[in-house]
DNA sequence: ATGAAAGCGCTAACAG
DNA sequence: CTGTTAGCGCTTTCAT
C-alpha cells in the first residue's frame, strides 16, 4: 500500500511536502506540486484516514444510531427514507456514515459514548430510540454533536428535527370533526414515544376545542405494532360500538384497525372512519387507500444530516427544525353516517 | 480524552501492560489486570480504533456499496431488506458497517479501490450495481474480499450470493403454462443486469420445453421501473393483443404492467395474467395481489454478511451461495380463458 | 518553498 | 510477568 513516504522517495521530496502538496496548501512549489500528483496517481496513492483521524482528531464520519434496521420493521420502511435522506446529503459532503448495528444485547454491553468514541465519530444522528433509552441520557451528557430525530432534546451539542405532531393531529382530528364524527377514538402508540405524546395532545386539543367530550377509555396503546393495534382495536370497537372514527398514531396501526374492522364485520369507511399517521408507502396501496397525516420522512433525514455537518464544519450550535405535515384524504374517511 | 498512557500513569505500569490486560493476554498478572480494568472503567476508557487500525493494519469495518438509499427507490425496500439481514448479522460480530455513499458524480472521483483503501475496510459487501460499472472490474482487480449480491462473479478474493434466477424464472413461466396460457409475454429489466439475463434464460427454456415458441418481439425491457414498464406494456399489449400473460422481471413492473391494463380496460387475471418477480412488500397489498416469486431478500444480506465475516475469519475463500425462491400465488394469475 | 522532528494512540517484537 | 523501544501513516510546528 502507498504512503507519503513512498512518495516522497520517489519525486525526491520530503513528506512534510507531499502531504502538504496533496492537501493543497499554497505554500508549495506548482510544478513540486504537479511532479507529486503525478507520482501519487501513477503509484494509486491512497490517504489512509486512521493515521489521519489519529492525529487530526477527527474522522470525517457520522455516527448512525437507528432502529428499524431489523426483519420485522421491513413494513415501515420510515428507516430506510431516513437513510436515503441522510444518504443524499452526505453523498455530497466528504462525510461517510458508520451503522452502529445496536442490538438490544449489545447494546448493554457498549454504552453510547463507548460507541462514538473508539470510532471517533465527529457527530451522530439518532433515530427511533425510546424514550425510556439509557442512552438518550448519555447524548445530552456528552459532548459529540448531535441530531435527533423526532425526540425533542436541546442543547448546546444535541438538536432535533421533527414535524409538528401537536398540529398534524389535530388536523387529523379536525378532519373527522369536519366529516361529522363526535365518538372519535384513538390508538396511540405507546408512553415511550414523543411522538406519542404529542400527537395524544393534539387529539384532545382538537377535540377540547370542538366542544367534544374526551373519553380516556377510548384512548388506547397499539405499540406501534399492527398486530397489537388489531388486538385492541377488536376490544374497543366490541365494548364502545358507538365509536364512528379512530385517528391512529401510525398508519401501520391503522392497517391493524382495519383488520379488526373487518373481523368485526365493520365497514370502512362506511360504519367506521380510520385515519392514520406517516403515510407510509403502504398507505396508499391498501384497499381501501388510508387516509392520513402525511410527513416527509426523506427530508427529515436529509435534514438532519445537513443539520449535523453545519455544526460540524462552523461549530454553530444545533437548533430545532419543525417540519410541516399534509392531511391526505384517501379511502378511510367519510362523513358520519350515525348520530 | 483517556488513553492507554493515562491509565498507565495512574495504575503504575507501563503502556504494554495495559494494553496486554485490557486485549485479554495471559501474560498478566491476574491482580495487575483486575486494577488496569478497574482503572479504565473509572477513567471512561475507549480504545482508539483508529490508532489500533493503524498499527494492526485492519479496521473491523465492512464497506457498503449498495444502490436504492436514494429518495426514488423507496418503494422497492430491497435495500431495507439487505441492509437489514447485514445489519442482522454483524450486529453480533465485531464488525461495523461504513455505507459509502457513492452518487454518480462522486463515483467518477474516486475509484472502488480509493474507497476502500481510504476507509483500510476489511472487506465489502456490494449489491445493486449494473454490470457495466466500472467498479466491477475493480472488485475483481482488488484483493479486498467481497461479497456480491446478485452478481455472479467468483474468484479468491470475491464470492457472491444468488437465488437460483433461472429456475425462478422457469417456475413463474411453468405457472402460467400450467394455466392453460400459450402466449406469453415477459417484462425484463435492463441488458446490465444478471438477474434480467438470467431470468430471460430461464423464460425461454420454461417455453422451449413446453414446446411453446419464442416471440422476440415479445420480450420487452422496462428498465426494472414501474413507469416504463407501464409505457412497455401499453404498446406491447395494443400491438399484440392475443397476449394472455406476462411474466415480469420485478414486482415494481408488474405493478406498472397492472396499470397499463387498467387502462386498457384489460381485466387481471381474467383479461391477462400477470405474474412478478421479488415478492416486494407491496405484492401482497394491491389489489388483486400479485402472483409472484419470492425470493428471501434479508437471507441474502445476511448470509452476505456471514459469508464475508467467515472469509475474514477464517482467511476461507469466499464461495457461491444460491437460494431458492417461491411461487407465491394471489390474484393476478388464472386460467388463460382465450385460445 | 522545503525539511527535520515530534507526536497522535496503539501494538508488537525483544529483552529482561 | 513486565518494561523498553520502535513504528503504523499522517499532520504540524519550527527552522532554514
Amino acid at each position: 500500500m502507498t504512503t507519503i513516504k513512498d512518495i516522497a522517495r520517489v519525486t525526491g521530496v520530503s513528506v512534510t511536502t507531499v502531504s502538504r502538496a496533496l492537501n493543497g496548501y499554497s505554500d508549495v512549489n506548482e510544478k513540486t506540486r504537479q511532479k507529486i500528483i503525478r507520482v501519487s496517481k501513477e503509484m494509486n496513492y491512497s490517504p489512509n484516514t486512521h493515521a489521519r483521524s489519529l492525529v487530526m482528531n477527527k474522522s470525517k464520519t457520522i455516527g448512525l444510531l437507528v432502529s428499524g434496521l431489523v426483519k420485522s420493521s421491513v413494513k415501515d420502511n420510515f428507516t430506510l427514507q431516513i437513510l436515503a435522506g441522510i444518504n443524499q446529503f452526505t453523498a455530497d459532503s466528504d462525510y461517510d456514515l458508520v451503522l452502529f448495528s445496536t442490538t438490544s444485547t449489545k447494546q448493554r454491553e457498549k454504552t453510547y459514548s463507548q460507541l462514538c468514541k473508539e470510532r471517533r465519530v465527529d457527530g451522530v444522528i439518532i433515530q427511533g430510540i425510546r424514550t425510556d433509552d439509557p442512552y438518550l441520557l448519555e447524548v445530552v451528557e456528552s459532548n459529540i454533536p448531535c441530531v435527533l430525530i423526532d425526540i425533542p432534546i436541546n442543547s448546546n451539542t444535541v438538536g432535533y428535527i421533527t414535524t409538528d405532531n401537536v398540529e398534524g393531529a389535530k388536523k387529523a382530528v379536525n378532519h373527522l370533526i369536519g366529516l361529522g364524527h363526535k365518538k372519535i377514538a384513538m390508538m396511540n402508540g405507546h408512553e415511550f414515544a414523543f411522538v406519542s405524546k404529542n400527537r395524544l395532545e393534539g387529539f384532545k386539543e382538537a377535540l377540547v376545542e370542538a366542544d367534544l367530550p374526551i373519553h380516556n377509555e377510548w384512548i388506547v396503546n397499539g405499540e406501534f405494532s399492527e398486530e397489537a393495534a388489531e388486538e385492541k382495536a377488536l376490544e374497543l370497537l366490541t365494548e364502545h360500538p358507538d365509536i364512528t372514527a379512530i385517528f391512529c398514531a401510525s398508519d401501520l396501526m391503522a392497517l391493524g384497525v382495519m383488520k379488526a374492522a373487518k373481523r368485526l364485520a365493520i365497514d370502512v369507511p362506511n360504519g367506521l372512519s380510520v385515519i392514520g399517521y406517516d403515510d407510509i408507502l403502504l398507505a396508499s396501496y391498501v384497499t381501501p387507500a388510508l387516509t392520513t397525516i402525511s410527513q416527509n420522512i426523506y427530508e427529515m433525514g436529509y435534514g438532519a444530516a445537513k443539520q449535523l455537518v453545519h455544526t460540524l464544519e462552523e461549530g454553530a450550535e444545533p437548533n430545532v427544525i419543525t417540519l410541516g405535515t399534509e392531511l391526505k384524504v384517501r379511502d378511510t374517511t367519510g362523513p358520519c353516517l350515525r348520530r
